[in-house]
DNA sequence: TAGAGCCTGGACAACGTTGTCAGATGCGAG
DNA sequence: CTCGCATCTGACAACGTTGTCCAGGCTCTA
């Protein structure tokens, strides 16, 4: 009661600190801050009153005030779209695992394919003074993101590039991918393809659409409108733009999909269908060789995306990076069945 | 040279503080802090002004100085087993989503299931002072959680119970969904059911075993020790041990697989052999409905189990909790056909 | 016009840590 | 016994922000 119990109302709950270590110990403080630290020229004997001091107190460094102090934060922030999607999750982990093999841990943003929620993670993400981010964006105008860049933030873009500014980026072959998968499906004896995908905005989405126009065009197919269905999200409206492409006067006997979502949906169109629709859909699917036909599909490697963008951003934090570069995996087209079905 | 550079060397790579701000608009360095926070006393005239500075100079407020000085991080950590498990991608999104509400971020990090990593990550989430931690338990102690819970960093445990503590815990009932999956088997007809499943130290795999157990128990069926594989994990181990009690003198004729992993693996042994087995899963899995048979499954709610964590532990923050509780979801059984396959 | 009261702005300390540097201690050699 | 050196230790400032508190200038009233 009569000492003011300031530090019972302390922050921290009462975390204790250096200085209390150090007073327990009966040593100065900056002794405590050399052993914590593991430093050399401190007498096993101090270092282990030190130590004991630590356990009985359970004191844990204030890693913010190192931060303030030192400079760097050892965590680097990752933006991406949705965590629940299963092409994010192998990509977030293999991030993690190479910021692990760096000692820094991984702060996560989920923009949902939001542009103004992007910028704001990236910014709170700025505020908290990562060492680096790794965005996937979701809008198509980073310019905020130059002074950060000027400030030293590594950064890499991963999946689609950055907007209006010089980045390094790391990327699937989207273009080339989609255009594979679909004069797979042209080889096979179809003629008339429907393309359904994501809004042309994205720029994977874009690139898929330009890959599916390139490999028409090059077997001499003219592409009607209603064989493509663009800025469908969400099940229902796949569904619908699935189905609406299948009836009709002159029905698609093929569809491409243009991302593992849509491609999803589709099979459940098409097992519900009496006549047999061919189908190669863009990433691979858990799960899609047990299906009847297996899926044919345009894989990319989710993992090595973000292993490659996490390799480059810590390389651009040793200094050993100068020039933003751009990167593009190859995509590998698996055939399972579907995409091997004759038109009907 | 004359002037020796350290501003040009500073550790942020020249980031500037509210000083330089100061400075540049003519204030006092608490106006700017006025003004960056929002706070009310600054003239119109004078916070525009300071707007300027701040634009012109690419100003960002530096959050570990801030949380140094306030002594709330608004971020929370959540530790878990593996992001790229579909299991946790959306329960991690879960989670940011309440953080997200709260204005917090998240960060996070996979245990790989090794007690060592999850004890190191959960140490080094509370040194960077996260306001409260989700953990996914890999070990069975957590006394060396003691310390920081008593230093008021909030704490849930969700899908498996602390260990050697007293803490919140939110988790499916593997014990009741194994039963009624088990149960579900045995009144199509089955006597003779193999169980798959990880490790018994893991909780969950703990109480599915007893859950089959306890449903073979109530049967009067006694199991064959032949019937049980515990503690196998990666796909080849799954696949022998599936393998294995599928054939031999007395096969089993149909399988409790004890979890997402171990069911796609069973359902593709399944699928090359003649006979059919029939086949439960814990977990529910992507188009687990589009294969022939659709997979029975006792489904969890991932999302539901992420959600109701984190909101328990911002309530926590909020001091609107006293007492360490239990909550335990439900699970459900969804009938697809490969449940209610007759023995063969 | 003087005094009271309000509003705005700024000086200063503190948060918990680390880097710098100087002081203390102990030991061996002369 | 004293000096010199090496080793160990601690005082102090600084990191960038926010909370406290006071000063100065303004308005409004008497």
């Amino acid at each position: 009661m009569a000492e003011t119990a300031r530090r019972t109302e302390s922050r921290y709950g009462n975390r204790p600190t250096m200085k209390d270590v150090a007073a327990r110990a009966g040593v100065g403080l900056k002794t405590v801050s050399r052993v914590v630290n593991g430093e050399p020229g401190v007498t096993p004997d101090t270092e282990r009153r030190v130590q004991e001091a630590i356990d009985a107190l359970g004191f844990r460094r204030n890693d913010s005030a190192r931060v303030l102090r030192k400079g760097r934060t050892a965590s680097i922030g990752l933006v991406l779209e949705d965590l629940a999607d299963p092409f994010y999750g192998p990509l977030s982990r293999a991030v993690e695992e190479v910021a692990r093999a760096h000692g820094a841990l991984l702060i996560n943003g989920s923009s949902a394919e939001d542009p103004e929620r992007e910028q704001e993670l990236v910014l709170a993400l700025c505020a908290r003074r990562v060492d680096g981010l790794v965005v996937i964006p979701a809008g198509d105008d980073h310019r905020y993101l130059e002074p950060e860049i000027k400030a030293g933030v590594a950064t890499v873009f991963v999946d689609r590039p950055a907007g209006q500014i010089d980045a390094d980026v790391v990327l699937s072959d989207s273009f080339g991918g989609a255009r594979d998968g679909v004069a797979h499906l042209i080889a096979h004896g179809h003629r008339r393809i429907g393309f359904i995908g994501d809004m042309p905005r994205i720029h994977t989405a874009a690139e898929r659409l330009r890959g599916y126009r390139a490999a028409m065009d090059d077997a001499g197919i003219p592409v009607e409108p209603a064989w493509m269905s663009l800025g469908v999200t969400g099940p229902e409206r796949v569904r619908r733009a699935a189905e609406t492409m299948l009836s009709g006067p002159s029905p698609v006997t093929a569809v491409f999909a243009g991302n593992n979502r849509v491609t999803v949906t589709v099979v459940r169109v098409i097992t519900e269908r009496a006549r047999p629709v061919a189908l190669v859909g863009f990433d691979d699917i858990e799960l899609a060789d047990l299906l009847q036909p297996g899926v044919t599909v345009v894989a990319q490697d989710a993992a090595q995306l973000g292993r490659t963008a996490a390799d480059r951003l810590f390389r651009q934090l040793d200094g050993s990076l100068v020039a933003p570069e751009r990167i593009e995996l190859p995509t590998r087209l698996i055939t399972r069945g579907s995409g091997e079905l004759p038109p009907a």
